[in-house]
DNA sequence: ACCCAGGGTCATA
DNA sequence: TATGACCATGGG
């Protein structure tokens, strides 16, 4: 367990494959991204059921609703009125650029920056979209990622966002369905509660991936 | 009654 | 640069 690249293998070989995103469309990747920052995805499904129905599930038809009756569709996944901008902001920000068709063929860098200058799209939900919209090859760093390195010793734990997707992506060469699995069993793994408690049950990491450092064992220099 | 969830913005020091 | 309040719903 020395690297990113291992704690990969570790995690498929418990897990299987994840196959993320959960969607129909590009839209819909995109739109979950947003509603699913600080929130349960159960939640997002309901406010995503609730666009599809209405058949607001697109750039254009957000944009024609009113912000009051936006906010009651996304209601069940919490922060609406934020939520609310934040989804406005990015379907502006689609419509401008002449839809995901078009935004295909931008260089991943510059896709990025952009991404970064739309309103409530930060680092990680901009990388999400880069990745399991646009099939992107970039790691993306929740916090579970960050806990979970943090214990193995793979970093110290204070570092950047962008040092710590560079120095896996360094580690894992540059395969969009690696990182989609990766990221993806990363959260499932935090799920199961490993990343939750101070021991784990059951944890399927070689030597545990809980608070093993302090006893001096796992990873580290 | 708490705590957290597939975060980000904004104000403050 | 670095914390902290805030957003707000639903499940454990």
């Amino acid at each position: 367990m020395n690297s990113a690249a291992d704690l990969y293998r570790e995690l498929f070989e418990a897990y299987g494959p994840q196959r993320w995103w959960p969607a129909d469309t590009v839209f819909e990747v995109i739109a979950g991204a947003v509603l699913t920052q600080n929130t349960a995805w159960y939640n997002v499904e309901r406010a995503l059921g609730n666009l599809k129905r209405a058949h607001a599930l697109s750039p254009d038809a957000i944009l024609e609703l009113p912000a009051d009756e936006l906010g009651a569709l996304l209601r069940p996944s919490g922060c609406f009125r934020v939520k609310t901008r934040r989804l406005q902001s990015v379907c502006r920000w689609l419509r401008d650029r002449g839809g995901v068709e078009s935004i295909g063929s931008v260089p991943t860098e510059a896709l990025r920056h952009s991404l970064l200058r739309v309103h409530g799209v930060g680092e990680e939900t901009a990388d999400a979209i880069l990745l399991y919209a646009f099939g992107r090859p970039v790691f993306v760093v929740d916090a579970y990622a960050r806990r979970l390195f943090s214990r193995l010793g793979l970093i110290e734990g204070n570092e950047t966002y962008r040092a710590i997707r560079s120095k896996v992506q360094s580690q894992m060469g540059d395969s969009a369905i690696d990182y989609n699995e990766f990221h993806a069993l990363i959260v499932e793994h935090g799920k199961r509660a490993c990343l939750k408690t101070p021991r784990c049950a059951g944890c399927p990491i070689p030597d545990g991936c809980s608070f093993r450092r302090e006893s001096g064992r796992v990873g580290g220099p």
